[in-house]
RNA sequence: GCCGGUGUGGCGGAAUGGCAGACGCACAGGACUUAAAAUCCUGGGACUUGCAAAAGUCGUGCGGGUUCGAGUCCCGCCACCGGCACCA
């Protein structure tokens, strides 16, 4: 469509009430006992104005939740608006319900762009993240969202991040106890022992025994720590300059960049998040997210049950244990593997005795490697496995490598030797680091076995005969699996295992044992745009680092300046160039690592709760009042839609904590929701919050992809930018276009056509109410207006002469209470673009009306608010100034009551039937709406279209659904 | 390979086991106009028969099943999308 002349002037009227709302405070949201100015709507509505209303005063809270964005140099894309337009249809419908919604929006500040262009420009990253705030806010707010602007937050604010690092305090000064399955504070570790003396025998400790008691104290109790430090491998990215977490490496690279990354172990913070992975798993059920994405945490967490099983190693005190989740094929143990990384290799390279100097007669060669002697081959071995890249490990996947140590280990149950094997397909990050191998059951050790000529002994019956036993890794039956000792040999799968670890455990050879797949979170970056950690570093009289918390009152700790924002030459991070910053009076360092930039949006929802608040990250009234929903059934109850009744009567189910909705990308599917639970099951075992999870509900909405169907990107050129949709079609259209597209969670093309039907559609109702001629007066005085005086001109359109105070007719009644029908119903269940179909037949309808009554209009501008906000507010002040209540101010739109819905409306006089012969359709007849079931069946046989159908045959039966269908079943 | 999801006109998509294709786009014809744009009206799944009005058959990825009746439920395939991927 060309730009131009255009259909309604969105122009005008969107900046218009923009400024009303910004103007009036009109979203703002009062935190319990908070004064509610008089004249401000919301306390007008509720008859709260002038007062501080306590929490049970306040009306029922709905706390909607969009993802804060990172605010890229690039600006809005298209992407961002379907969620938050999503939210926003929410938010203005919860608004008219009564209840009271908590929207707000925010920023997600840090992040490696703007570090990177700090690095080039020299330039403070503070300058561009600002700038690039200003754009996503101007752009965000030219979309007319509902937001409670009072409670904008950016994560790189000290007066935010004071309590982020106020977080991480908690984190370092807690521990995990297993008994209680919850964290405490450090205060209540429990020493062992010897690390805890009784006090007589403590006062007769020299000074010097007791400092170096209380050396190792401190050792162990850093090493509770839900903070805590580790010398661990890590991924470190050369040309980001920075470690990475496991999960910011995507097949060798980094997710952002795409650059090579190398393993090398550093000194690094990590965050015990292993401890919750039982919690984060079972609350899951707790929640209502799909369950894609439960899945999607589950496997991440991955959590398997098994047991652990100790093997004796020949000629050696040492022993192997090897994790396995299928004990009951012991017997079928014909080989070992550790990790080629694994420490008793190192051990025993070192010692002697294990590893032989030569091979063990008959060793094939093929299991040498090539190399003299089984030390020669295991160096080679690893030496070719450290040269690999990630990337090559996986990939060469298909072909398992290898060699023989030279050693065996005993299995214990049947006393046999069996030789161990290094090999770069068991990995040193899971389980044991070992494995036994059970080649006949297990595809991975069929294929080493297969290929190095190792034994392959079945120990697992497939309960088909005709199923090949050789890799076959389902439950069966054991065989072949009778020892000196124990025996299962008979026994279905399940009952084995039970037997084997029973009898593991009573020989002290193993136990159950459960493994997962999550790592502790490695917390710790080097780099300048991120939270400092309160962290400081001393040493000890023997000249040992130790680090230590600062006080809460030093908090925040914030960032120097640097001219310089790259890592040192010496591989520090940029923060260690700030000598003065690094050095304090009393001889300390502190910590020149920062928090990773997931830090801050793990508990920003929490933030937005009291977003100013200096001397709490949220105050408890507050927390229970916004995260205890009572009312999130309201939102759940799927069928039950149009009646309130519950909340109407004041009675309430049991609750469900949370953020009402929280609406976002997949992208974050598993990394930052599952941090932030984690936070939020921290804060809520040290009784900072109330509920055990964050996000009761949680909504991924779809991709938008460009309009040839690819996924949208620059060098495709098929990138849609929001300023000029904005700029041809208006706000309005932009919004529901994106939720008529179609389901909110499906991927889907964008297609500018489909714009402009929706544009084309809020054009009609646009002439819906107004009058053409003052339309024509306003486009002329338009013309020798200047800009800054246009918006008054919109006075000069006048309502439509057929918009009448009459009395609607019934077929009007019904056409209103249809649409308020199906849009409240597709409204709570997310089917926006449903619901803007329903508002499109209304209009097609209405437009063929003579005479328009106000009273029905008025309600569909209250329909249409949620998606058309804009417009319905200058309709809805059209319609009072002009008719309902000349002279007086409208009522705010925004508070106005949620249209009831009446079904005594959709009665019909009389019903249109389908009439069907042997389930084919042959007539629709039209029959009085009171027809009872036997008319119905009369009026069917005798119809004229049927006849044909049912002359000559026996007629075997007839389906009668009540006022519904027919279908005659001839024989 | 494993897990999750999705398959409906030319396109985006609608359909508590009960008239498949709402609504919109695109398209075609018409009205208004000197003309165009905008707007309004009409039409349309495919095939067959018929000048037409109309009628019939087939039709929701494929093959089976349950049912008076299946896009919807069950079983078995196929394709595509997303996630995980040597996790013992």
């Amino acid at each position: 469509m060309p730009s131009g002349r255009k259909l309604y002037p969105f122009y005008l009227i969107e900046p218009k009430w923009q400024k009303f709302w910004d103007e009036q405070q009109t979203f703002r949201a009062f935190n319990p006992g908070e004064f509610i100015p008089p004249e401000h709507p919301f306390g007008q509505r509720h008859r709260l104005g002038g007062k501080c209303p306590s929490a049970d005063e306040l009306p029922p809270k709905f706390y909607i939740l969009d993802m804060f964005p990172y605010p890229s140099g690039a600006g809005l894309h298209v992407g961002h608006p379907e969620g938050y337009t999503a939210t926003d249809i929410l938010a203005r419908y919860y608004r008219a319900k009564g209840f009271h919604v908590l929207h707000p929006m925010g920023w997600d500040a840090f992040g490696l762009p703007a570090e990177q262009y700090a690095v080039k420009t020299g330039q403070h990253p503070r300058i561009a993240t600002e700038r690039n705030i200003a754009t996503f806010r101007r752009q965000i707010k030219s979309l007319g969202f509902s937001y409670d602007w009072s409670r904008e937050v950016d994560t790189t604010d000290p007066q935010y991040f004071k309590w982020t690092q106020w977080i991480f305090l908690k984190l370092y000064n807690s521990w995990f106890n297993p008994e209680t399955n919850r964290a405490e504070p450090i205060e209540t570790l429990k020493y062992p022992k010897e690390l805890d003396p009784e006090p007589a025998e403590l006062a007769k400790l020299s000074p010097q025994a007791r400092a170096e008691l209380e050396k190792r104290r401190r050792a162990y109790r850093d090493s509770k720590r839900l903070a805590y430090v580790a010398e661990a491998p890590v991924w470190w990215c050369e040309a980001l300059g920075t470690v990475l977490a496991n999960e910011e490496v995507v097949d060798g690279k980094s997710e952002v960049g795409g650059h090579p990354v190398v393993r090398r172990p550093m000194r690094q913070w990590m965050l015990r998040i292993t401890a919750y992975a039982d919690r984060l798993l079972e609350d899951l059920d707790k929640i209502e997210w799909s369950e894609s994405l439960k899945q999607m945490q589950r496997n991440w967490i991955g959590r398997s049950e098994g047991a652990e099983v100790v093997f004796r190693v020949a000629n050696s005190e040492d022993t192997i244990t090897v994790f396995t989740t299928r004990p009951d094929t012991l017997f079928g143990a014909t080989y070992m593997v550790l990790a080629p990384e694994h420490p008793l290799i190192d051990k025993w390279l070192r010692e002697g005795g294990v590893i032989p100097a030569e091979w063990p007669a008959s060793t094939p060669q093929l299991w040498t490697g090539g190399e003299p002697t089984p030390s020669a081959a295991i160096a080679a071995y690893r030496a070719a496995v450290a040269s690999k890249s990630d990337l090559e490990r996986t990939d060469l996947a298909k072909e398992k490598t290898g060699v023989f140590t030279g050693a065996y280990a005993i299995n214990p149950v049947n006393g046999q030797q069996i030789p161990i094997w290094i090999a770069d397909y068991v990995l040193i990050s899971y389980g044991t680091g070992a494995i036994m191998a059970v080649p006949a059951h297990d595809t991975r050790d069929l294929e080493f076995a297969s290929k190095f000529g190792l034994p392959i002994v079945q120990v697992v019956q497939p309960p088909d005969p005709n199923t090949d036993w050789r890799g076959y890794v389902e439950d069966g039956i054991s065989v072949n699996s009778t020892g000196p000792e124990i025996s299962i040999t008979g026994l279905p799968t399940q009952e084995a295992k039970r037997r084997i670890t029973q009898w593991l455990e009573s020989k002290g050879l193993g136990r159950r044992a459960v493994n997962y797949k999550l790592r502790d979170w490695l917390f710790s970056r080097q780099r300048y745009w991120g939270e400092p950690f309160p962290i400081v570093w001393r040493r000890d009289p023997d000249g040992e680092l130790y680090h230590e918390s600062l006080p809460e009152s030093a908090l925040p700790v914030t960032l120097p300046a640097l001219d310089n924002y790259k890592p040192t030459s010496d591989g520090q991070p940029p923060l260690a160039r700030a000598k003065e910053w690094v050095h304090l009076p009393d001889g300390s360092v502190r910590e020149t690592n920062t928090m990773p930039q997931w830090a801050g949006s793990c508990w920003y929802y929490l933030r937005y709760i009291d977003p100013r608040n200096d001397t709490a990250f949220v105050a408890p009234e507050a927390e229970r009042y916004w995260m205890g929903s009572k009312y999130a059934e309201l939102l759940v109850s799927r069928k039950q839609t149009g009646t309130h009744a519950a909340l109407e009567r004041g009675q309430h189910e049991s609750p469900k904590p949370g953020v009402d909705l929280y609406v976002g990308g997949t992208e974050h599917a598993v990394l930052h929701l599952l941090y932030a639970r984690f936070w939020h099951k921290v804060l809520y075992d040290l009784g900072y919050v109330s509920t055990p999870e964050p996000f009761y509900r949680l909504v991924n909405q779809g991709l938008i992809l460009g309009e040839d169907g690819q996924k949208m990107s620059k060098s495709r050129g098929n990138v849609i930018n929001p300023d000029d949709i904005l700029k041809e079609y208006g706000a309005d259209a932009f919004r529901m276009y994106e939720m008529f597209m179609g389901p909110l969670e499906d991927t889907k093309p964008w297609n500018t056509k489909g714009l402009e039907g929706v544009y084309r559609f809020l054009g009609r109702v646009w002439r819906l109410f107004v009058d053409e001629n003052s339309e024509t007066e306003f486009e002329q005085a338009e013309t020798v207006t200047p800009p800054e005086e246009k918006i008054r001109l919109l006075e000069l359109v006048k309502l439509h002469p057929a918009i009448k105070l009459t009395e609607p007719n019934r077929g009007q009644l019904r056409a209103l209470h249809a649409c308020i029908k199906k849009v409240t119903e597709d409204i709570e269940n997310l089917r926006f673009n449903t619901a803007i179909s329903a508002l499109m037949v209304f209009v097609n309808e209405a437009l063929s009306w003579e005479t328009r009554p106000a009273a029905v209009l008025r309600d569909f501008v209250v329909l249409l608010n949620p998606f058309a906000p804009h417009l319905a507010e200058e309709l809805w002040a059209k319609l009072h100034t002009g008719l309902l209540k000349p002279g007086a101010p409208p009522p705010s739109l925004t508070y106005e009551p949620w249209p009831q819905f009446d079904p005594t409306y959709l009665a019909e006089e009389t019903l249109e039937i389908p009439v069907q012969v042997n389930g084919k359709l042959r007539d629709v007849i039209t029959v009085p709406a009171d027809i009872d079931n036997a008319g119905l069946e009369a009026a069917a046989r005798t119809s004229e279209k049927v006849k044909p159908f049912i002359a000559g045959k026996q007629i075997k039966r007839v389906i009668v659904v009540p006022k519904k269908l027919v279908n005659i079943v001839v024989g």
